[in-house]
DNA sequence: CATGAATGAGGATTCATTCAT
DNA sequence: GATGAATGAATCCTCATTCAT
């Protein structure tokens, strides 16, 4: 019996290169193999198809994400200081693991039909940590009332404009300050609040 | 003698519905055609081969949604009108279009190599809406100093987030009217504006 | 569009000819549409995948086997004239389509597993070829009594015997002749008659 | 220190039951070797590969059942009787070994190519079994004259047909007496001998 | 001797595209 | 122009076999 040498990160991270640079067709599962110098086979042996495959680069990317979150999110005392590190360890992460980035985003597998179950569940822990934090910013007066779920989901949204359209140089910090600025303080001049600010429900 | 019949928009509806419903390889140019009812060599008369098909919904749709928001811009008198109208119009198209909207979400083929040219350009012309109007709205003073095309992004990315993890019952209208309230006023209490205001750029 | 040519028929033939040489899995269909002339696609047209091409030859050699049987069971008066033109008959399609018989026989497919229900009623539908001759000539006074079914059964075992262990020479004709004379008359020396005559149920 | 089990057996029964089950492309080493709690590689070192397990299981029961062929040859007394040991003891086999007998049965590696050697000779073995005791029975008159080969093989083909399309719920005893009564009595009626009976050649 | 992770040749099947009618 | 039968390159995946431990 050989050693067992666990090719699953390698595998991973080599097939997030790959789907992060082509479409999900034009990727070779031969090309992936090559590239982790393995058989074609071990793959098969981690993962029973492509299709897993290229799912497991996204989950294994919200995972990693959900811990460096959870960790971000323990340390500063405020809610804004708290949201703030988020947001600058999601551009981390992104920055650190662009290609895994990549491929979640792309959602190619789950083409309208109903979203993978795992995945569905897994965006929602990433948004429930953000709005977790929204939720105690608003019972300690530091955030206004606004339905926390939509209001991560804003932020996310706000965060992932940035990180695909925004200067990609700049630092996750510039980032974070950047997307947090915008959206704690809102784009509209002081003195002209809208009235909108009254339809918010918490 | 046969009456020639443009059949281009109906393959293009046709694709889009199979397109926003499955991934790329998964749609075959015979089920569009079957479901067109005609021939597979028609939709090769009109479009050279599989990724132009694909590639051409995309591009109708942002022209379609560029018009609708050229007119929703037009309308109304104040800059925070007109992006109400337009994120409204934006949303009204999405339900009225979802599966050209799915398409275009999935950027499938462009995985992480140079964005195809076009579409770039197309997505471009639909930030500059947004940032001609913002711009617009700095300049009489009711939206404060901010990079418009990056608050164009954060808006745009705020749409996205709602159209694909926000109620889905809600009307256009309440969308926009959210989302705006969010944009404009920002999530922080008034009390408690953070020091970020400063850090915008214009 | 080219004309339809059915090669359904070129076909069969052909993958007969290599199932009945090599063990299924050992036949590729690679040659069988290189030996047919075709595309690999073309056979795929046809039949939707190997099992199928597989099965194909069997029933397809059962239906005109089930067609020659009734075409000779027609002719003759008497019920042992009937059956012996039967035999001749099965012994001729044997030699004229061999092939196709050998995989026939093979059974390769249905290893254990519930018969195939197409094959099964086909196989059903000969032995009651022979089973309503056999009947008749029940009636007839020309055979004794003895279930019909079992009979043709026991009939159609003999002459699978011989088409597979006998003399590959010998004529149709000097099969079905060897092979009622043993049927009919029984191999006990006439002074000699076992006592399970009576054994029989009709 | 491990004491070496010889595996052979159970390897050899637990691959007939799979065998017998599934065709042969569709058996795997691995399922084998599972369900016999050991590993892949063990099965290597009995068995070459895959087809000579496949054949060792055919050769095996080939044996087994030539074994029993040849006891119940012996015992009893005249050549009818001795005949139908046989039968009843084929089917007893069959019975109790049903898997192998479905494998045996199969031949399905040697689709058409000069059969096997080793296979072939010993289907001769059990043919000349039965064929030398229809001899005797010819020379001590209990049955008339006919190639006893040729003899050998009709019974062999009767008893087949009845072991797989038979009633599946009679006994040995049963079988062998329904087929010898047949193939020793024929199903001529009494007074309608047919003319066939001068044909045979002893 | 046993193990079972790794191998990679091998083959079935697919499906975008072509083109004769 | 329209058709859809035919094509065959392209690729996923399998699984018998090996061999380092």
């Amino acid at each position: 019996m050989r050693i067992a040498v666990d090719h699953s990160p390698a595998i991973l991270k080599t097939a997030a290169r790959y789907f992060a640079r082509k479409p999900f067709h034009e990727v070779h599962m031969d090309d992936v193999a090559d590239a982790c110098g393995i058989a074609k086979g071990t793959i098969y042996r981690h993962y029973p198809n492509k299709e897993a495959l290229f799912l497991a680069i996204t989950l294994d990317w919200m995972d990693r994400l959900a811990e460096q979150l959870h960790k971000a999110a323990r340390k500063p005392r405020g809610a804004v200081e708290r949201l703030e590190a988020m947001v600058a360890s999601v551009a981390e992460q992104y920055r650190k693991q662009r290609d895994f980035f990549e491929v979640m985003q792309r959602e190619e597998l789950n083409g309208g039909r109903s979203v993978h179950p795992e995945r569905m569940h897994k965006r929602e822990i990433l948004r429930d940590a953000f709005a977790g934090v929204i939720r105690e910013g608003q019972r300690a007066g530091e955030l206004r009332r606004f339905d926390p779920t939509v209001a991560a989901d804003l932020l996310l949204g706000m965060i992932r404009s940035q990180l695909r359209f925004g200067d990609p140089k700049q630092s996750p910090e510039a980032l974070a300050s950047r997307v947090l600025d915008a959206y704690l303080n809102g784009l509209a001049s002081r003195r002209r609040r809208t009235s909108h600010q009254g339809d918010a429900r918490a």
